[in-house]
DNA sequence: CCTTACCTTTACGTTAACGTAAACTATTTG
DNA sequence: CAAATAGTTTACGTTAACGTAAAGGTAAGG
């Protein structure tokens, strides 16, 4: 039953109301109102942090509309259905394909620290 | 000693020339030229594969500039190295907060499929 | 020699994701 | 009661990462 400010969670994901408003302007957030003043549910809350996860990986924010939607069920029917296992399954492959490009960088990074220290040792000294 | 065109690398990896063009003002890529003629060389074409990888992990040419400068050894001097080492830090943090970002997003889309799969079973049969 | 296929530079246009500012309302606090 | 604090809408501005179009150079082939 928790409820929250538009500041209590801009302070809470560092972002700013600005871009909560943004959100909601694009249909990613649709708080309750007491009078004019948006009034944000646990619900709510989680819908951001969610957005803010596609944010880091590099998700546009109507696919991360897309993606939020998926995992409330109800009201859709079978071809919907359908077609979001195959969105599913894309979404998969794609973070699949990052999950690969990160090992691939951590490798590299690796790579170039020891380097820099190898480098540091040898040079460092005079 | 692979010499490439450009047209040859766009077609590799799939970008237009106006995009490995725009990486060339952007001081990511310095092919040599002849005549007027851009000619990529092996290394350009691992810089440019490089810069695609950063792209898919939602980093920004600038960052990715920085990073792909950080596996050229060479001419840098102690201080340098330190900062690239602090940075190399940066980055390894940031990755790892991807992969987890990545574990859980598939665990959600696991669990959205199954509910999806589920509700066609339930449902998929009137 | 003319068309086709690439290459070039220059420069303005576009989209996403906010930033920033103005102008206003409502509530709390010294 | 005046000022500070937090909320609102409206609307124009900004940045990154290219897209797109114009105008032209060069080399191969029928």
């Amino acid at each position: 039953m928790a409820e929250y400010s538009i500041s209590q969670l801009s302070k809470e994901f560092d972002v700013t109301t600005r871009t909560i408003r943004h959100y909601e302007e694009l249909d990613l957030l649709m708080p309750a109102r007491r009078g004019q003043t948006r009034v944000y549910s646990a619900a709510d809350r989680i819908r951001l942090k969610l957005i803010l996860r596609g944010k880091r990986l590099g998700l546009s924010l109507d696919d991360s509309r897309d993606i939020i939607d998926m995992y409330e069920p109800g009201k859709t029917n079978v071809d919907q259905l359908k077609k979001l296992i195959d969105a599913i399954q894309a979404q998969r492959t794609k973070l699949n394909q990052q999950l690969d490009d990160i090992t691939n960088l951590l490798k590299d990074l690796n790579q170039a620290e020891s380097d820099c220290i190898e480098s540091l040792k040898t040079n460092g000294q005079k």
